[in-house]
DNA sequence: GCTAAATTACCTATTGGTAGGTAGATTGTC
DNA sequence: GACAATCTACCTACCAATAGGTAATTTAGC
């Protein structure tokens, strides 16, 4: 008995098609003739799920922040450490990339100035929450003694995003996945993980 | 006397019109009917200067290349010192990101798989050049003693771009170029510049 | 009078979106 | 348990606007 809060099953495959094309186009890039030729159906059925393509596009951020918040939650719950938890989140975005994809949300990063005002708040509120949990597992492995960095905790966060998906970014366009690893290497070193 | 090797006035005007739209919304999300009503000529008239957007979108690359290769040699002309080097490099990053844009190739890179093949073929051109580059002042640094990094320098190089990139792209979505000198801040210290 | 640069007037394909309808399942009410 | 009302998930058949692009023609400068 599908409820308002429990997406269709046509709902979910649509949204998973429209994150690869995404992930891999961009939000400016793919249209609902693309999906709907994907998952054979009209796009008069597209627009019944989602009215418009804003709408489409801010419960693909809601969807992506949640499940991010998820695979955080799982990290908390199950890493011992800071330079551990710091681990994990990196290879979160090294999956990402293993699947040829762009992180959503930098993808729409870039196209922040086309995109519709409630796409832009939903796609600031996914970095700061990020932010937010890197900033809290930095401060927290510094104190330990376990981390060690220069400055801020909240820049040092904000320097750890920024290169991570810049790092994704050159590597999508030069084919070289390998690249991401050495750099997210790098990374891990600067922080002392 | 316009010739082949020298664009006119329009045709300049064409491409610093497009690059302004490509480095703040990207290739995708820009159209002909743009730039037409920015210069109030018809669509018709650009297509005489550039034949297709392709083929606009390429000029728009290597004239990017052209005048950062310029940068560059500005650069190794006038700075002394690895470390000197490196900042004046992340300057021009700062620079763009001050006029509210992205690098244009950065934009691009994250549009890569939608671009036609002799674009795609400019941009890679374009890093690795950036890469070179890099790579070479750092080599020179560390060997003088003046920078200090961990393993090969084209992977330094590279992180090094990556990050930069990132930074802008975030910082232009969280609107704070704060956050921009101080991820570059840390890139500085990070290889002893 | 040649050439460069721009025009008018189109074209086809695609964009996001809408109107109206329908088969089938689910509901509420007597 | 019958039956009408409603809802879900789709459909066909459109729409106006915009996309990139073209052909033929006019204008401006040497």
């Amino acid at each position: 008995m599908p409820r308002k809060t429990e997406p269709t099953d046509t709902a979910q495959k649509i949204l998973d098609i429209a994150q690869r094309l995404v992930q891999t186009r961009g939000f400016n890039a793919f249209s609902y003739a693309d999906i709907a030729a994907a998952l054979h159906i009209t796009k008069a059925s597209l627009h019944y799920h989602f009215a418009s393509k804003a709408e489409l596009g801010l419960k693909l951020i809601e969807r992506y922040d949640r499940n991010f918040l998820d695979l955080l939650s799982a990290i908390d719950a199950e890493a011992a450490g800071a330079a551990h938890k710091i681990r994990r989140y990196v290879a979160i975005y090294a999956s990402v990339l293993r699947g040829n994809r762009m992180c959503l949300c930098g993808m729409m990063a870039v196209e922040f100035a086309t995109l519709p005002k409630s796409m832009r708040g939903a796609l600031e509120r996914f970095f700061e929450m990020n932010e937010r949990w890197l900033a809290a597992v930095l401060d927290r492995g510094r104190a330990d003694g376990e981390l060690k960095f220069a400055g801020s905790t909240i820049e040092a966060a904000q320097f750890l995003l920024g290169a991570l998906e810049g790092s994704m970014m050159l590597a999508r366009s030069q084919g070289a996945a390998a690249r991401f690893d050495a750099a997210a290497g790098r990374l891990l070193a600067e922080v002392g993980a």
